[in-house]
DNA sequence: ACTTGATTTAACCGTGCGGTCAAATATACA
DNA sequence: TGTATATTTGACCGCACGGTTAAATCAAGT
């Protein structure tokens, strides 16, 4: 019985995170996620109530990939050189095994921001400890000076931008060829945390 | 006749865009368009076909503001560290003018990449310039060494992210306080290229 | 074996979608 | 002014959407 239910229940999650993260909320609809998950439709309804409530589910869970790690990292007691390849490692890495995840939380962040900040603080994710982290460095006189809001914007943007405009990208740079993509996303592990340590280390 | 003609079209392209830019093609119903326009839904068929040639349209338009300049501040004879500056400046702003674009181009461009390739060299965009252009001054000692891709990716994404990301950061960052927000963007057209310059020129 | 409650199904509902069409209106020219 | 042509409208179509419901099926306890 719970058995079964767990099983179903996950069944239908897992369709509809695949779908979900293909088409987006928009484009998705409730026959394709049936289909995919291999039963009737109004089966989706009695395990969730509605296709929004469905897509939360989905959307927390996407979304909880990205948070728990961001404080826990900027709170260790390496230094800021070392922080910045852990999470480029980190979430590189992860957005390689998941490479829709980015344009699929870029795309959906619009619809309510606000409930995911709040999600992110329940989670524990507080971005002011890796300003502060990057603050001390300043102060400290580790690093040059900068807006600590800019660098860790930086950061993560040089992080997750080649997944969000993968398409275009891989076409450019390398006539969509995927092995080089993929080489070209696996280098930048390495690529990223070089890049900005070049530019906030003094000279 | 013409002119009028040309004012419909002008007055259903700019609704059009609105709404597109805002939903995406998706959550953009032609009775929302026809209403923001102040006209009957059938005149958006009478003048473009349907939903989808009306959105090929205005996506094509946008997407070519990104274009043009691409190609032409990368082949002046001004320095890397010139070219970077005046790519960051000149993009910011135009994103700051236009800041759906950004969400908009990267959340269309998974439906149909390739013709958006084809349009771009048909724009006159070639990458490959920049590419070159990166690695002449590798060989000529003016930078470090880098891989060309790796660096371009570097410059369009700390350029993009942030206008793709805004519901989330200026949350996190500013507590959703538009002014603050706005400021940080304007900044980051002095900060991006001297977080890049910094990190690429020789020490 | 029978009953009870949870699970799954098929048939159906109202709604809003993209799109069509014939009629009405405005425009231009003779 | 009359007529032909381009523009605009409102009524309508078929369809697929999210969602509901009542009946069928399954699982478990007695």
């Amino acid at each position: 019985m719970t058995a079964q239910d767990k099983k179903t229940e996950e069944v239908i999650m897992k369709a509809a995170r695949n779908v979900f993260l293909k088409k987006g909320y928009d484009g998705t609809t409730m026959q394709e996620i049936a289909d995919k998950a291999g039963m009737n439709k109004s089966l989706l309804h009695y395990y969730f109530r509605s296709k929004d409530k469905l897509f939360q589910g989905i959307f927390l869970d996407v979304f909880r990939m990205f948070i728990p790690r961001f404080s826990e990292i900027f709170m260790s007691d390496k230094s800021i050189f070392e922080k910045i390849e852990e999470f480029s490692d980190h979430y590189i890495e992860m957005m390689i095994q998941n490479p829709l995840m980015p344009s699929f939380v870029l795309r959906e962040i619009s619809t309510n921001p606000q409930s995911l900040v709040d999600a992110m603080k329940d989670m524990g994710a507080k971005p002011e400890f890796m300003i502060e982290a990057i603050k001390t460095e300043i102060e400290k006189g580790n690093i040059i000076e900068i807006d600590p809001s800019q660098l860790l914007v930086n950061l993560i943007g040089l992080c997750i931008f080649p997944f969000a405009a993968k398409p275009l990208l891989s076409r450019i740079l390398f006539n969509n060829d995927e092995k080089l993509y993929a080489k070209f996303l696996a280098e930048r592990k390495k690529e990223v945390p070089k890049f900005i340590n070049q530019s906030i280390r003094k000279k």
